[in-house]
DNA sequence: TCAAAAGTGTTTAAAGTACACCCATGT
DNA sequence: ACATGGGTGTACTTTAAACACTTTTGA
């Protein structure tokens, strides 16, 4: 029994003007399906492993480079075409929205829908928005994924949000300031917002390094 | 570009004689290979989903049928046999170990081995197995995981010993046991052991309608 | 009576939670 | 001066962590 395997990506930023997660939709250009907004993804070719599908995708149909793919899961298709039958897997990848740059001509073919509005999506993309965000929560407990979807330099509210909006629940602005204050790998810079018609925010940003090390030490409660 | 695909099974039990957490290998009936111990699996049939090639697999290659299977991840094999290419899903499931009965014919290619003196087993097995140990940690601290792995009646130890053996870490006694009675699905019976020579201990069993109410109304801390 | 594992409380430290006002900037 | 979001501290509650002896059974 042979299959066609498919690789799916779900191309996840965080939106700082709306504080909501997005994912992107493509309008696709194929049967089945076409003109719907679906995720994009494609066959997996020759000598390829499923990541590198999944980044190569990435770039031919969204113009898009992402610093971080994860695997979610492998799914077989539901409804098998007669014969032939398919499978899936499917990635997530983070971005940092300020990094998207779409080719222009493919940019009115795609959007950014924000997880909490998802539409009805064909095949079962809808289940694989949500498997992929429910993997998200689970990685962003062991993993540094907020750092991968906010600027380099961020102010601790817009990290507050990011927050929010991926556990979809509100967070104590001075007890989630006091948690970032102990954390020694977000770092406090000179800098501040400029040009916002209010109090400006300080910057801070993420050191990789001190987190490897803060990592190894803690050990998570086992039950 | 078609595909073979594969799917593997580690299936994991816990010895409560010797406390470990092992996992099933069969010797290989067929090259490559032959002959050695490996996980079972085997190719996805026509017309069924993963889960089902997984429950199949393990009916055939080692007599037990199981009350728990996920899926851990798909893996492009590493070394295509040329032309044709070979993908896998691998699955884990947990079983009760009093109740694996294989087919006799079949014991003598089986054995549990301790997943913490895992041999060298050939393909990529070992990750495999490395990484359904780590889904199986993560599982379990959103999951009533252990009562897979435990007969229905269990003294409060053994559920620490258990919880030791998957995490690796020793725990305080007194703590632990303080920390199960504020567990509402874990209930004390009447009963105790027998024919030790040692002070019996209290059995308990774990109510799985109560822990649906109760995981419910648990909300995890985001951060 | 001995060996072997079961069972039991208290004290201390750390982490989490609730809560309301002043600050710095642009307009 | 006002509107807007940024920033700050304290008291209380809950949870986690350390720690040693007594109990019950069979041999």
């Amino acid at each position: 029994m042979l299959f066609k395997l498919a690789v799916d990506c779900i191309i996840l930023a965080y939106d700082p003007l709306d504080n909501h997660l997005k994912v992107l939709l493509i309008q696709r250009e194929n049967e089945p399906a076409k003109g719907h907004w679906a995720l994009p993804g494609g066959f997996v070719d020759q000598s390829e492993d499923f990541a590198a599908t999944a980044a190569r995708k990435l770039r031919q149909e969204t113009g898009v480079t992402v610093s971080y793919l994860e695997q979610v899961r492998a799914y077989a298709l539901t409804d098998p075409t007669a014969g032939q039958r398919l499978a899936s897997v499917s990635y997530y990848a983070l971005l940092d929205l300020a990094h998207y740059a779409p080719a222009t001509d493919r940019s009115h073919l795609a959007q950014w829908v924000p997880l909490v509005h998802l539409p009805t999506l064909p095949f079962d993309h809808g289940l694989k928005v949500q498997d992929a965000w429910q993997r998200l929560q689970e990685a962003a407990r062991n993993q540094p994924v907020p750092f991968h979807l906010l600027p380099p330099k961020f102010p601790l509210n817009q990290l507050q949000r990011f927050y929010e909006a991926l556990y979809q629940v509100p967070l104590d602005n001075r007890n989630f300031r006091k948690w970032v204050k102990g954390l020694p790998y977000i770092e406090p810079l000179e800098e501040v917002e400029t040009n916002v018609s209010h109090r400006p925010s300080r910057l801070y940003h993420f050191k990789a390094a001190v987190y490897a090390t803060f990592r190894q030490a803690a050990q998570l409660t086992p039950y």
